[in-house]
Order: structure tokens, then C-alpha cells, then sequence
DNA sequence: AATGTTACGAACTAGATAGTTAATTAACGT
DNA sequence: ACGTTAATTAACTATCTAGTTCGTAACATT
């Protein structure tokens, strides 16, 4: 006659322990980096104990591991529901980067475990089976609107997806991962609301200048 | 009768000291993180004592900010014998894009050390006088470049200085910055030699393509 | 040469920090 | 109802780490 346990009732709840440790682990790498962060800090912001974060991951390097696998994951969730092949060449790669800015603009907290990540050389992503195997389909994207554009005369450069992806990236995260030194130095906050439209727009303007190949000194823009 | 002190000679030698502190600091801030770093490491990898860490810069904290210092001025000293104004507008742009690819290209523990302050939300550059009220002169640079591709015609797009500045940092920052992530997951090192050259004309084809104008959906390019 | 000052070194300390031990309790299958 | 196992807690420890104490040696000044 009891009721069923619910999750959220249960005193004991491997899943729900796990993810809260995650979650908490997640935020204070990112909010202090690798070094900075403290297992006892992340113990104190949650209601289990430090004990259960060496049950559950076995020590602080494995545990931040583990956020990293799983911010990783989530990303690359959201990256395959992208869907604009069927616009024409030019709109699909502007929309594309528009929503690679989107995506930066929404997951800071990913970009600034990324930012830790290369401080540490990819050390412990290269630790990660999960990771190191983890190849993206957005590459494959980009290669097909490339084709798509060439063969259709809108991109006059003969470009490299890695290339573009790059361009379109460091562009999104730079902005976000560099908000507070360029905020310090040159007084503007690139992340604020009234930067936001005008910098989404430069960026999806940017990659189809470069692709119609306005850029090249031989060759003037057609 | 006796030789006069030569710098190399003397067994006490504050300015040198002091300057081979701050060297190895960089160097171990820029590989460990702050939190990272150890004094006792610094002090190990110098000819001195940890005491003088602590008799020169009175704590940890400070002898980041030193580093952060030095290496900003240092940074700024380079940006002011860029010399493109003799240059018309496109190539004008253009070259200082190019030449801030080099430039990254060369000071890449200085990108260490600005990615790692941008993880600690800029507190120490802000805590610095030297560094709150460093301006730079790239801006006007870009500034000027702006006004006379407008004038001449050349330059089609309404660009803001801080955005394009911001557009040509981003590409050359991220390549440093994000080349272990991005190696580990797309299995190209953006930093090896064999592209080098090509993403260095990438860029300079990008802001000149994005100025001349041919992104914009609404104006097709001239 | 005497004296004061600046630069330096070895050893030490208090507190922090990752990781452990071992006992305890809730859930679950039978 | 009951034994087994998975989940959880509190208290503990070895080590590390930023910062200090105190004494000394080199240089400058007179």
C-alpha cells in the first residue's frame, strides 16, 4: 500500500548524488579552474558529503574528467539538431554561424572549461576515451555547404572546413572567453545585451565576405 | 687596483634578481595556472630563494600582477612600431591583421597568461594601476584605417573599430589558445608550421572581404 | 675601519587540501 | 521478516604550500 519511491523522495539515490556532484563540479572548475577549485568546496555546496565524490569518480582529476565528458556531450547533443542544409550555400553558412554564436553566447560555462582545458595542454581530455574518439558532424556540415557553394558560383575561395570552422569558432568564443581582460582594456563589454545582435550579425557577414572571396587582392570582388 | 664590478661578477645583483624572479614566474604562471603554479617551483628553478620571492614581491598575488605587467608593456612596446598608415586603406588592414597573426604567433605565453587571467574574471589586471589605465594606440590605428577606406570607397561596411579589433584578435588568439582542444578533437595542430602562412592570408582576406562589404544580405558586393 | 643598509639563505610554521578509514543506514530481492 | 549490498556519514591523516623568522654576508658611506 506504500507509494512507489519517486526520485526525488528517496533518501538514497545513486543517480540523483552522481548528477547533483556533476552539476556542482561542473560550476566551481569553471568558476576557478582545475588547481583552484577545491573538493572540499564542491562538498560543501551540495548536501552529500566529499566521501561521496571519491565513491562515485575516485578522485578530483577523474571527477573533472568526468564534467568534461559530459559538457562535451551535451554540446555535441545540440550541435547535431543543427539543420540548414536545406537553405542555399550562402544563408546555410550564415545561419550556421549565427547559431554557433547562439550556442556560445548560451553555454559559457562550457567555454570557460574549454579555456581551462588548453591551460592544461588537453591533458585530460586526452586521458578521455570518450573524448578523444569524439569526432563532430559539424565538420562533415560545413565540408557539404562548401561543396554546395563552389559548385554553384556563390564561394569564389576554395576553402578548408577545419578552416572555416575555426573562423567561425574563435570568433564566438573569443568573445565570451575573453570578455573580461578586453573589458578591462578596452571598456566595452563585448557579452552585453546591446553587442549582442550587432556581433551575431558580423560574424555570419564575415564568413560569406571571406567565401565569396571579396578578401583576395588578385581577384576583385564580382 | 681591483676590477670594477661587472654585472655577471657581483654576487648581490637586485635588478637581476629581481628580473630572473619574474622570468621563471611567467614561465610557471603561464604553464600551471595561478592556482597552479608553486613558489617553491619558481624558486627551485632560479639561482635564488624563495625569501626573495617574498623580499621583491611580497606575495604570490603580487608577483602575478608583476608578470601580468611586464608582459603587458612589453606587448604594448611592439604594437607601437607597427607602421601601416603609409599604406592605402585595404592593405592597410590587411597588413596589421597579418602582422597581429605574427604577433601572436610569437608571444604565445603572453596568450597563455591572458587566457588564465580571463578565468580568474580579469581581478588581477583590475587590481594593477599599471594596467587598468593601459590604453592602446590599435584602436586609433584602426580608427584612421576606417575613416579613409570609407572615404576613398573603398571600405563599404560601417564598421566599429573595437568590433574589427576584436574580429582580428579573436582569429589569431583562438589559434593559440585553442590549438590542444582543437588538435585533440579535429586532429589538426592549427600551430604547426604547415599552416601557417595559409591561416595567416586567412586572415587578412577575411577583415578586408567583411570591410569591403560583400557579406551584407541586402547590398549584394560591388 | 667602523657603521649602516641592502640583499640573501636555511630552516621553520600554521593552515589548507586531496584522499582514507571504518562504522552505519536505507533499499531491495527473496 | 531478513539478510545482503549499495549508499552514506563523520572523523581522521599525510602531505603540500604560502608565507615567516632570524641570522648573515656583501656593498656603500664616512
Amino acid at each position: 500500500m506504500t507509494s512507489p519511491p519517486v526520485a526525488s523522495e528517496r533518501q538514497r539515490d545513486a543517480d540523483r548524488t552522481r548528477a547533483e556532484i556533476l552539476e556542482v563540479a561542473q560550476r566551481e572548475f569553471a568558476r576557478r579552474g582545475y588547481a583552484g577549485a577545491r573538493v572540499d568546496e564542491i562538498a560543501e555546496l551540495m548536501r552529500t558529503t566529499k566521501r561521496m565524490i571519491y565513491y562515485y569518480f575516485g578522485s578530483k582529476e577523474r571527477l573533472y574528467i568526468a564534467v568534461l565528458e559530459k559538457a562535451y556531450t551535451e554540446v555535441r547533443e545540440a550541435e547535431r539538431l543543427v539543420d540548414v542544409e536545406h537553405l542555399a550555400p550562402v544563408e546555410a553558412i550564415r545561419t550556421l554561424a549565427e547559431l554557433t554564436f547562439d550556442h556560445h553566447d548560451a553555454h559559457r560555462e562550457f567555454i570557460k572549461l574549454v579555456a581551462i582545458e588548453n591551460i592544461h595542454r588537453a591533458e585530460h581530455i586526452r586521458k578521455s576515451e570518450v573524448l578523444a574518439n569524439l569526432g563532430t558532424p559539424v565538420l562533415d556540415l560545413i565540408g557539404r555547404i562548401l561543396d554546395a557553394g563552389t559548385a554553384s558560383g556563390d564561394f569564389a575561395t576554395e576553402a578548408d572546413a577545419i578552416d572555416v570552422h575555426m573562423m567561425i569558432s574563435s570568433f564566438c568564443f573569443f568573445r565570451v572567453s575573453n570578455q573580461h581582460t578586453f573589458g578591462a582594456l578596452f571598456g566595452r563589454d563585448m557579452t552585453a545585451p546591446e553587442h549582442r545582435a550587432r556581433l551575431r550579425r558580423m560574424v555570419g557577414e564575415t564568413v560569406v565576405a571571406y567565401l565569396r572571396g571579396a578578401g583576395s587582392p588578385e581577384r576583385p570582388p564580382r
